[in-house]
DNA sequence: TAATTTTGCGCAAACGTTTGCTCACTGGTT
DNA sequence: AACCAGTGAGCAAACGTTTGCGCAAAATTA
């Protein structure tokens, strides 16, 4: 018993009915008489009989699933994001189809492929740090499976995506500084090729200009936040002749370095900001008194409904005057409960 | 253009052939001259021809889809353990349907549902903290569709699982302070209902009794994991009559708490010695002077590894004498060089 | 009562691929 | 000349479901 499940043509022998009855009674169809209706459902039920999802999806040409590629799973910031997609593709009824690029664009490339020959009906992505050409996603286009980026965007045209605007939440941060008097404050920003960085720096020039204070770029510092990179920007910030008395970080990694090396030299009393990336900066004994926050889950959540939409948006008109979603997730100064 | 993608019949059509001779030129078999079987891989790659996997599945009837369902990928242990049935799934074609549980037995009651209704060909499960009935399992066994678990395994009999043993680890842990010179030492364990409360507590005593030292059960404390708890009994731990030179914490969690109590108890000297979670344990500032590895990269990997065998094993004979997977990985201490 | 509409259901095609059979050749052996 | 084995290829069924179309019976209208 209870070899094979279910079909649709054994509950329609047994009620003596055609196939087609059973399926159009089963879907609520409103040319099916109410009673045939009644026992199609229940013998349905009494069998456990549940639709063969592949020979839906394979005669309907939708897979409902929807593929995420993305670099690292251990890093927080994307494993929260995870959450947010799959929450919206369970209720939306896809299902997730998970590869990690592990920031080798190589095998981010094998992983669009397979994404591909899987037939998935979208495909949600962020780019690895590697990954230089971008052809791989153009195929997908060609065969008007919808694509949306998020967080980690490439640099080209005609996308759709999703990211956060990093640029109002340090804006946020150093007002946050400033009101609370500091008045000399650095900024450790990362590779200024990052749009990230660019961003962080936008956001700290608009808040000194705001407050009518002189921005003065020598208190910004590139850094390749490495430990040992940080440590080294922060000694040029020390022997800087404004000697920074609070000092917003790149991320929480930089942020840490850079706490422990004041901790070394025994310097106190800087402040330090920094950008959420870390659940664990909770258990830590010196944290940063403020964080920006990027939102992932609600992020994945954002460009899993956007990868939906499109996929089931009316057959647009051979491809002329498509729409580009360009969704920006704002940032937002999370100032912790002081304990 | 390169609007659907091609298909065998389209091929067949242009070199007015039959579509099972397209068919079985491709797959190269042996009935097919070489001649026929050479235009047919040219025409195909000329069309960029791929096959429709939704098709083949549903002739198949296999979907080659592993569903994964796991507590929380914020965990680095499962993020770490999914890297490793990713890759393995990959290598063995087949693909991830991820879902989180979040701990939750009504959410992972109901992603069984949805493994089940997309005909996953197997399942792989890590049950959450408050899954309390097993029966959702069950109907799978019925429907004959495999399922591995690991990490987290149900208290019930004929299952498959993968596992890792905390016992040696424990015994290494243990006899690695006690060769540091440790005479007392403390352990604080989670839960005793957990299986793996009872393995630390196994190898704390395996390693006493080896060193022919005596066992002294009170200086093993259950505590509920959380900060509080942790407190709590650390200051039983620090009012015992034999006061501990060394502790043996459940996890890094726990770990974090004791060494920040006992150092705002201005205590130094007290060496720790925990469970791996946490990559970010590098970047703090107090640390255990070492850690019990569980490879969860190996265990993910092991379990789709049995899984994936499992589901391509030649059909058993009518349910009979069925073998369980049972595998352990073993547990190892790691004493990482010192600074 | 006849003509028309509505209601309820069945027939059969279609989706793309695989595979068991069948069949027509070709070449070689009696 | 008759037979057989082997080779190469086609026919058609099958997988489970949906859906356009057609058709009969029942209900409504004239």
């Amino acid at each position: 018993m209870s070899d094979k499940p279910t079909t649709i043509k054994e509950i329609a022998k047994i009620l003596k009915i055609s196939v087609s009855t059973v399926s159009r009674a089963l879907n609520d169809h409103s040319s099916i008489g109410l009673t045939t209706k009644m026992r199609v459902k229940k013998l349905a039920a009494e069998l456990n009989y549940e639709p063969n999802q592949k020979a839906i999806q394979f005669l309907q040409g939708k897979s409902h699933i929807i593929g995420v590629i993305l670099p690292e799973l251990s890093e927080s910031f994307f494993s929260t994001a995870i959450s947010g997609i799959e929450d919206v593709a369970y209720k939306r009824n896809y299902t997730v189809l998970l590869a990690q690029s592990h920031d080798d664009a190589d095998r981010e490339k094998l992983l669009v492929e397979k994404m591909k020959t899987q037939r998935v009906d979208g495909l949600l992505v962020s780019v690895s740090k590697t990954t230089s050409t971008y052809e791989h996603f153009e195929v997908f286009k060609k065969l008007n499976i919808p694509v949306v980026f998020f967080d980690r965007i490439p640099p080209i045209k005609d996308i759709h995506y999703v990211a956060s605007n990093l640029e109002n939440g340090t804006y946020e941060a150093v007002n946050f500084l400033l009101k609370k008097g500091h008045r000399t404050i650095g900024m450790i920003n990362g590779p200024t090729t990052l749009v990230a960085s660019h961003e962080r720096k936008e956001g700290y020039i608009k808040a000194m200009i705001s407050n009518r204070l002189k921005f003065d770029p020598s208190l910004i510092v590139s850094c390749d936040l490495s430990e040992s990179g940080t440590i080294e920007v922060m000694n040029t910030m020390l022997n800087h002749r404004r000697k920074p008395t609070a000092i917003v970080t790149f991320n929480d990694y930089v942020a840490l370095f850079a706490m422990r090396h004041t901790r070394s030299l025994e310097l106190e009393g800087i402040d330090f900001v920094s950008y959420a990336n870390l659940p664990i900066i909770n258990y830590m004994d010196y944290t940063p008194i403020a964080s920006v926050e990027q939102f992932p889950y609600k992020q994945g959540k954002k460009a899993a409904d956007i990868l939906i939409d499109l996929i089931n948006r009316p057959k647009n008109e051979t491809g002329t005057e498509q729409a580009y979603f360009n969704v920006v997730v704002e940032s937002e100064l999370i100032i912790p409960n002081p304990k």
